[in-house]
DNA sequence: CTCCTTAGGTTGATGCGTCAACCAAGCCAG
DNA sequence: CTGGCTTGGTTGACGCATCAACCTAAGGAG
């Protein structure tokens, strides 16, 4: 067929090499942390954070500003963890609740953090060695600050018809 | 709380930011994808691969080989294409049927597919630039090599009990 | 031929992510 | 005080991805 012309053969091919590493490294790590601890990658997101945070304990839109999600997946999610016991949501005097992490989460991803880690290392710090991590990890940030550049001019947010 | 040493700081950041990169340039790539076309990152992929290959038709297991799917999510999707017209399933002198590429998916992929490479071009190509593309293209394969020796020591092809 | 395995594919259940709608304060203008 | 806006959060519907179970035909071994 038509074969189109989008990218070069150089773009293209380092662009596919860097979607499938992303897609295998992503789904390796997500399956071993499934099958061996029953913990999603969304799991570990919340409870990393939490367990990282001062008491154990943050507001959702805390882990919403730590995480990028949107307000209605955290919702759902730390809906679906309470259910679980890995977190509680406990009432404080704000008007809102704080998200306390259980201690059946914190033995949860202490029983797991180790073992993620050490599957990290293998996969990208061991291959990548320390100077293209390193580089890898600026570019990233660069990638990030252009999208974000982008974003602000394209879409203000929210702001437009106001006048 | 206990702020696990779980992989020291240089590592950790390089890690962060190149998975808030990935979850920054999926989420905008498929976000404009979607608004401005009405099409998922998946549709693109299928597309994609039924729009290279020699007369827009291949069997569904090719797909699966190209995209890395699960025989399931490849059902479960092509049947959704189906009922949106963008492909068919056509019999064929085999005893399976043959993916063929409709006329509107061929305009739906045609419509979106410059958009798209000028959004990758954007924020991949012309922020790395050519030799850290191409860096990134080779560790990326590494990482995927790696990855892949790794499994076939660890889980050879469902062959372990057959005596 | 019969039994068994394998390959290609479908199906149903379930959990997740997104979107749009909604709700309940708090805040500020008038 | 009233009305409108913003913030933090919940809800329901829907589409998608995964898993396990299943179906069918083809290939091989006995």
């Amino acid at each position: 067929m038509g074969k189109g012309p989008w990218l070069d053969d150089d773009e293209q091919a380092a662009w596919r090499s860097y979607l499938l590493m992303n897609k295998t490294l992503a789904t390796h790590l997500e399956r071993h942390l499934q099958r061996e601890f029953g913990m999603s990658n969304s799991d570990f997101e919340i409870l990393v954070n939490l367990s990282e945070s001062e008491h154990g304990r943050m507001r959702a839109f805390e882990l919403g500003r730590a995480t990028q999600w949107e307000k209605s997946r955290m919702s759902h999610h730390l809906s679906r963890m309470e259910k679980r016991g890995l977190i509680r949501k406990e009432a404080c005097e704000s008007r809102y609740p704080e998200i306390v992490i259980t201690e059946k989460g914190l033995a949860a991803i202490r029983a797991c953090a180790p073992a993620h880690a050490a599957r990290v290392r293998e996969f990208f710090v061991d291959v990548l060695g320390t100077d293209r991590m390193i580089a890898l990890g600026q570019a990233s940030d660069e990638i990030v600050d252009t999208i974000g550049k982008h974003c602000e001019s394209d879409c203000p947010p929210e702001v437009s018809g106001l006048g």
